[in-house]
DNA sequence: ATGTCTTTGTGAACGCGTGCACAAAGATAG
DNA sequence: CTATCTTTGTGCACGCGTTCACAAAGACAT
């Protein structure tokens, strides 16, 4: 995550677990990589490395999805990506909407790598009526009255929320009431959802809090502003009732 | 975290678990937001509610930051703010440097959710001639030729990648030769630090494709593709060696 | 065919995170 | 002051994820 995490907490859809899904696109990419330098076959050593996790930790994870490799020898590339491919679901079409065409929306839309890997930009929709028609990424911006028409209409089961804050829950719930079952959420709010729908969240906010939290601790190790022991140290300014 | 999570593992800083910091953020925005609207306390199981977790897990949470809470009453909603924050190390001010002003970089400096919160983008850096000079989100581009200049200038220590991918790795070492200790990276690559400097990534293509993957569970239970039985089952066109 | 060498696949142990359930603490009323 | 009621703080148990370490499996040479 970059995470967060949002989804159904403990439940191994089928068996693999959740930790494991979430490193198979790692995998996926290397081996794509090379797969392209026509690489015939990979060790779990080398592999690992270029996903930059452990060996035990991927071959551990490659069982989930069968037996792959060849002892001695190690695993097909092509056979491999295939496999996860298959597995991730990549082998078919996923129309994505995309809710709120501003800085980020827009940009998100120019994003290549949505493009690729059976993701495929279906609508842009904007509640101003100004976006209206303008095309962004070659994609001509629709008007939120018709999100629910263009959700039935394209079969879409996966949205991506880049509106403001604000606005981010009301349009999940549009979202949901027209048949979308998935949602990466790009607005810094936490969104309320039925059973049965998934939602992943990328807060850049949440990430570069956590990067100050370790950064604090990595300089600050003794010299912390005014006076500090243990954690119920001192009292603040601010006093509670 | 989104994702991604790609620092250290099982070292908690301080006694603080990792995964009570990455949900810090969160409670802090939810009491940031009680604090606005002016209310004194909340139970752990308003906060709790307002930040989509278990009240026991926050409970727990905060009792890693001291006994903050009065018993019978709740939480102090602004001696909450300022402890989290502090822990954080959100009340000092943190220059951050963008590198890779595309349409994504170009976003990321847009962000609000940037400036807020003690975090100051303290320069933009591309590597194109043509960008440098202009103005993004109010600052001026600079050449990637004054990267080093730029962080020793400012003292930044935290650094946000937002270049293509092939340039990624390269620019993650000379932002850590010039003293950057803290990484966002939304490339689409693994990027490889020494010991002491975290990364954390945000991925969108993989967060799709995480997505995709419930998906496919969700809707094609049964009807897949063409035959499918055990986890080793059907052998694809694509054989192995 | 036999032996050696490489690499996989996995059993088992360990540690972290989560959630239950309850005792302790304090507020509040009488 | 005593009783009651609310809410915190946490001991404990459980389950998931990670890692170690090794046996099994196959490639390859002789």
């Amino acid at each position: 995550m970059a995470t967060g995490r949002n989804h159904r907490p403990a439940t191994r859809s089928r068996g693999i677990p959740e930790a494991t899904v979430a490193r198979l696109p790692l995998y996926l990419r290397a081996l794509t990589a090379l797969s392209e330098r026509s690489v015939p076959t990979v060790s779990s050593e080398e592999l690992a490395a270029a996903a930059g996790v452990n060996s035990a930790k991927l071959r551990k994870d490659f069982s989930y999805l069968g037996s792959y490799g060849t002892r001695g020898v190690g695993y097909d590339v092509e056979y491999l990506v295939y496999q996860i491919s298959r597995e991730l679901g990549l082998t078919q079409d996923w129309p994505v909407v995309i809710v709120g065409i501003g800085n980020l929306g827009a940009a998100l839309a120019n994003y290549g790598g949505f493009a690729s890997r059976g993701f495929r930009v279906a609508a842009l929709i904007d509640a101003d009526p100004a976006m209206a028609g303008r095309p962004v990424a070659g994609i001509p911006v629709q008007h939120t009255d018709e999100l629910e028409k263009i959700i039935t209409d394209n079969g879409v089961s996966i949205g991506v929320i880049s509106t403001p804050a604000g606005a981010a829950q009301q349009v999940c719930e549009r979202l949901i009431a027209a048949g979308v079952t998935s949602i990466l959420n790009f607005a810094p709010t936490v969104l309320n959802v039925p059973d049965g729908v998934d939602v992943r969240k990328v807060d850049l906010s949440i990430e570069l809090q956590i990067l100050a939290f370790h950064e604090q601790r990595k300089s600050g190790e003794d010299s912390e502003g005014t006076a500090r022991k243990g954690p119920d140290g001192d009292m603040p300014a601010v006093m509670p009732a």
